[in-house]
DNA sequence: GCATAATGTATCAAAACGATATATCAAATT
DNA sequence: AATTTGATATATCGTTTTGATACATTATGC
């Protein structure tokens, strides 16, 4: 029961592509991932420290000359194995939780200007990652050729292709409530 | 601080339409509002528990003549306000947690047949649900002028966007990879 | 020169997950 | 008629995750 902690996986994979802090990998969950995960410090410190009790990651020299603590962490060959696997493995929970949806599922319980408002946030919320995403993939198409980036640039495509599909939506739900 | 549990909403909207017990509830979470919630035994009967303490629910007759044990909640007065309120607040957390898409993400340390594969397995996964969307969609569209139908329409809808969007994206997907 | 934003590690209570235990009842098999 | 299976129903428990906060250092902007 116990090896099911998706961080991980988070963790593992952020790593087999640079060493990294627990700090930076907080900022790359917030950035380049958060369009399909999320992280907090509360999960990813305590996983760093575990990982490496099991060998799976493995710290590299801090504080190099002094100064601020700063701890570097690099995937180990075991961690690695580890990833494969995960990657390899079939079964993968797909979820989420819209609680704009859920608001308006229950919308009935407050007046119809109250579901337009929810969805005008809604709404204001995915044009502002939608921006943001399409500068992501304005910048990685002129690299695209680099064998990791392709990676990355389909789940850039997923996720304009689904916030395009909500911008949409919001249009049809609005003729539907007038 | 305290009062942010997501499940309390879930339970006080579903109790908003009917009169239900702790297994209704789940079975209505797995069903119709699966496609933007979820929620385990694990958190319903401790809310249920604790919002009746709160007054916010009550518990109805139960065993109506003997036989099986049977928890039928009803929501007060005071729960429909705290739903209402909820309803009306403008924060709400939008996030998915794709594991399909994080596999992808770090997709470099294995083959490009085992990215393939979980695209494949996505793809089968989605259209299985876009065909319950449908019939749902179909069902609904002939009860449409009765008010309440309305807005679980709206997340039908939303549904069927997404997913019709998700697998155009495999197609895509597909092609970036080869 | 000084405020304030960013970097960085860390912990904690509360919430949710996911699995399991236990038991009853209806329906289908044997 | 007896038995197995599957759905109904409540409940708990360890593990994982969240979200907030604390604390300290180092850049950056005014």
């Amino acid at each position: 029961m116990a090896k099911d902690r998706k961080i991980d996986m988070v963790i593992l994979g952020l790593l087999s592509h640079d060493d990294l802090t627990g700090y930076d990998i907080k900022k790359q969950i917030d950035g380049s991932i958060r369009f399909f995960w999320k992280g907090s410090f509360g999960s990813i410190y305590p996983a760093l420290a575990e990982l490496e009790k099991q060998g799976s990651v493995r710290r590299l020299k801090g504080n190099d000359g002094g100064g601020r603590e700063k701890i570097i962490y690099s995937i180990t060959s075991q961690g690695k194995e580890i990833l494969r696997t995960w990657v390899r493995d079939e079964k993968a929970s797909n979820d989420l939780k819209y609680e704009t949806l859920m608001k308006l599922f229950f919308g009935g319980v407050e007046s119809k200007e109250t579901s337009l408002r929810n969805i005008e946030l809604f709404e204001e919320q995915i044009k502002a990652d939608l921006k943001v995403l399409q500068v992501y993939k304005a910048n990685i198409e002129k690299a695209l050729d680099e064998e990791d980036h392709v990676y990355f640039y389909l789940t850039i495509l997923f996720g304009i292709e689904t916030y395009e599909a909500y911008l949409k939506w919001c249009n049809k739900a609005r003729k539907v409530l007038a």
